[in-house]
DNA sequence: AAGTGGTCTAGACCACTAT
DNA sequence: TAGTGGTCTAGACCACTTT
């Protein structure tokens, strides 16, 4: 019998987030195994006394945790963890930039430059049109961890806020708060090697890995505002995930609608 | 007057994925600016001519996309875009294995290998005991372009089959369909440099960045069964991805509950 | 006190799948 | 035809924030 547990309606947690716990466990026990049937939401809606509504809110979560799968007219079932649908998020990189007792940004220069043909095609400009370039050095218990340089357009009703170059700066790009005329933005992340003068920069003569982390972001134009890279050692930083069961429920609550905490 | 757009109850999409559509392009025009606030659920439900759950489902979707943000009992606010929960999913790589008639899979070896300590530490194994470590090299329009290295608990239960080799084998780990008895993985992915014997495999002699995406799984009784990477030199793949509103409104698309297409 | 988002109900209709 | 998931309604109560 796997009815014994129940919704408790005085609990914390709400129902849908019970369901999907007490579905997660009874498949992460095995009851379930990948392949198989769970009951169906009309099944689930009886033993569980909670309406439909609720039942496919739980649904949904285990849905979007890749942990079932649903096909219509035929039933919900257990997926196997797989690596196809994996995704990485930048938390790790994120938290670099939180805690500001143990980095520090130093600024390594600013200045106008003018736009080559590169940076030309990418800001949409014509060569020759000057760009702000900033280079900053975040570091972190006393050793330099990442390399950023960005190139904004370069506007003169808004001039360069000194403050702006802080860490506030970093943080906004990270949070989202500072800028608040950026519609959408584009980002790649590839492996690389440091170039001779970024090893410089870290300090280092050894041929290190990197990873490279390329931004672009648009106003609500669609016109290029800035671009820019942030440079990272591979020794410095790794970014990790699971898939399937794991020991770790909340992830992304609060986005996925359980904002209850 | 923004009400000239209605739902329109005949059409193929659904209502609350018109409303997303709707409440997206107002965003995406500039009709409310990041930190600006939406209207109240109550009002677009007057607005819109649709039950309060539909709205709300609307807003999750928005909320999933991180395009905006919910405070309780304050409302619904635009969000700007922002690095801090990117994330990156490995459907380029995915489809790698999808097109079995461009990719080709290259078996370099397969054998019994005694676990050192290494290996033994990360399967829970005791060194010496046996492994099976299988060597692939994936190869697209005759080029090398990714090397997979995986050690397998050795079961005398499941022989090896040939054809669980070929691209299926990988195609199941890619997809979740193959094996059957897996509870969850965990996966990191790092930059590094190709080695000695690596770049052999890869035919050149070049110093070559490359992603290291490394992988682990664990069967229904918390017991590694694997443990493998997948090497990818840097200039053969590069992650992307993008943050706010992007004109690919259909991002998962089938998991986020919209799977009426 | 009024408004807001978060959750829930007890039904309903539809498209699809299996038998 | 019966069962399944996908969507929707028109309310309700709650915890929270703002006024």
């Amino acid at each position: 019998m796997d009815n014994e547990r129940q919704i408790d309606r005085k609990a914390f947690e709400p129902p849908y987030i019970q369901l999907v716990n007490i579905l997660q466990d009874q498949i992460a026990r095995g009851i379930y195994l990948p392949g198989s049937r769970l009951p169906s939401e009309s099944e689930l809606c009886r033993r569980y006394h909670v309406s439909p509504m609720t039942v496919r809110r739980s649904i949904k979560h285990l849905l979007r945790r890749r942990i079932v799968r649903t096909i219509r007219g035929s039933g919900t079932f257990v997926q196997a963890p797989a690596l196809g649908g994996v995704t990485f998020n930048l938390e790790e990189f994120h938290r670099l930039f939180k805690d500001k007792e143990k980095t520090k940004v130093r600024i390594l220069d600013v200045s106008i430059k003018k736009a080559d043909e590169t940076i030309a095609g990418i800001l949409n400009l014509n060569p020759g049109e000057p760009t702000i370039l900033i280079m900053r050095l975040l570091i972190r218990d006393g050793k330099p961890f990442v390399y950023h340089r960005e190139y904004l357009i370069y506007d003169p009703a808004r001039p360069i806020v000194e403050a702006e170059l802080e860490v506030t700066s970093l943080h906004g790009l990270f949070i989202g708060g500072g800028e608040t005329n950026l519609k959408r933005g584009e980002m790649a992340i590839e492996a690389s090697i440091l170039t001779k003068e970024e090893a410089d920069i870290f300090n280092t003569d050894e041929i290190l890995p990197a990873f490279r982390l390329e931004h672009i972001f648009f106003d609500f134009n669609e016109r290029p505002v800035s671009w820019g890279q942030f440079i990272c050692p591979g020794d410095r930083i790794r970014f990790t995930t699971s898939v399937g069961i794991t020991n770790n429920h909340n992830d992304e609550a609060g986005i996925d609608g359980s904002g209850h905490e």
